[in-house]
DNA sequence: CGTTTGTTTGAATAGAATCAATGCTGGTGG
DNA sequence: CCACCAGCATTGATTCTATTCAAACAAACG
């Protein structure tokens, strides 16, 4: 978990016109034509959970997007702790502070084994001074990164511990399209995320447990209460 | 603080070549012949402090520039809590989401008499479509959100109360740029900004002052002790 | 001057962090 | 194949912190 540099396995250049996740992704808008200017191969890269996609201070030259698997970025406070600022889905971006010549802001650590286009930042620029159809999708997903950190700092770091983590199950559920939850987190990602101990995260969840509120599936694997959290989730 | 609608009094189109902070705001990359893209009016607005510039939920047409004054951007909970998830200090810009089409996703509430730009949509699109010189400003700003969003839940929503309040502190003499931080927030206010209470808020400031971090200069204008904030700021 | 609004302070309670120990599980190597 | 080990997860006991409810105070305002 320290260590972590880039181990990355190259998968060959992608075919981005092809490209399966494409309508998701970030060169969603783009036309025939526009492909035309992308004068270097897009490389794949897939990583294992637990490596590295980049480091906070890294001057990066490179954006991201991911076409599976889950990605957190994280922030380190002064006192040494951790904080998970976002995650990172299929089809999200990842590194749009290059595109300002910024480093990398956050470590983006792999929580499940992962595959990313990597979009060299020539690329992207290019595309941005020659076409009009990536400005939207890049204002799409810098307003979709406040969002999510705003909606972070009131859903998850406001209130009690109950009422957080209960928002938090409701916002995967939600993500996942069903009322389970596969097996993400460890505890203490639970906690980076929801700003507690990793003790209290797995107090409250087995305090659900016990009042039906989750369901056991396996190691980290839930059913869950859609109706009972929200209801703590509104109240608490 | 309840009622709030806009109060505006219009005090004359603005002139933005000759704009006295059009260097720090949105246009600043714009050069003369861009200008002759601005087909309607910019409106200056002026709002007493208290007053509201627009509402979570409402659709809205127009960005705005801060040319003066500070604005307080607030979402609530749905257990009815209120939560600041941003300061607009000026040349910030406002209401960026309506580009997306999307209504305010805030409401932005006034703290210190405020003059506003009032960019209308279709200005921005326009100039966004007919000049490159927009864009880079366009991202500046999404990405200061981001960041500033990114800070508030590191640095402001985590660890203890004491750490907290002084790096808050930190952040505001740090803006200013001296060690004396101006009667900005009522304690209420800070307890909105930091997820706490009032009384924690209150309780907080007063053990500084006993600990000699804060000496008061008036109601809520004080000279703070930058190193030994700095200490509990990165320790707690 | 009384009233309102915001701040401070107090006492009691509830909540979360901390410190420490135990349990469980999956992986490794004998 | 089994025994052991390492890494998480859980649980308990205690301490510390923040919230809550309530009251006193201060300043600002009509």
């Amino acid at each position: 978990m320290k260590g972590g540099r880039i181990q990355a396995a190259w998968a060959g250049a992608a075919g981005c016109r092809t490209c399966g996740i494409r309508q998701m992704a970030l060169f969603a808008d783009l036309q025939e034509a526009d492909f035309a200017l992308i004068h270097v191969p897009i490389d794949e890269i897939v990583l294992p959970a637990g490596s590295n996609l980049y480091h906070l201070g890294d001057q990066g030259a490179s954006l991201f997007t991911l076409r599976s698997g889950l990605i957190k970025l994280v922030q380190s406070l002064p006192d040494g702790a951790q904080r998970i600022v976002r995650l990172r889905r299929p089809g999200d971006t990842l590194g749009l502070e290059v595109l300002l010549a910024a480093p990398y802001e956050h470590d983006a650590v792999v929580l499940q084994d992962a595959v990313l286009c990597r979009l060299p930042l020539e690329v992207v620029t290019r595309l941005q001074r020659e076409t009009p159809r990536l400005h939207t999708q890049l204002m799409r997903r810098w307003h979709q990164s406040v969002r999510e950190a705003d909606e972070w700092l009131t859903g998850l770091s406001t209130g009690h511990a109950r009422g957080r983590v209960a928002r938090l199950l409701l916002h995967l559920a939600d993500i996942g399209g069903s009322n389970e939850i596969p097996d993400l987190f460890s505890r203490e990602d639970l906690g980076a995320i929801l700003g507690m101990t990793t003790e209290t995260a797995s107090r409250t969840i087995a305090e659900f447990r016990r009042s039906d509120l989750l369901h056991s599936l396996g190691r980290n694997h839930f059913r869950c209460n859609l109706d009972g959290l929200r209801q703590l989730a509104d109240q608490a």
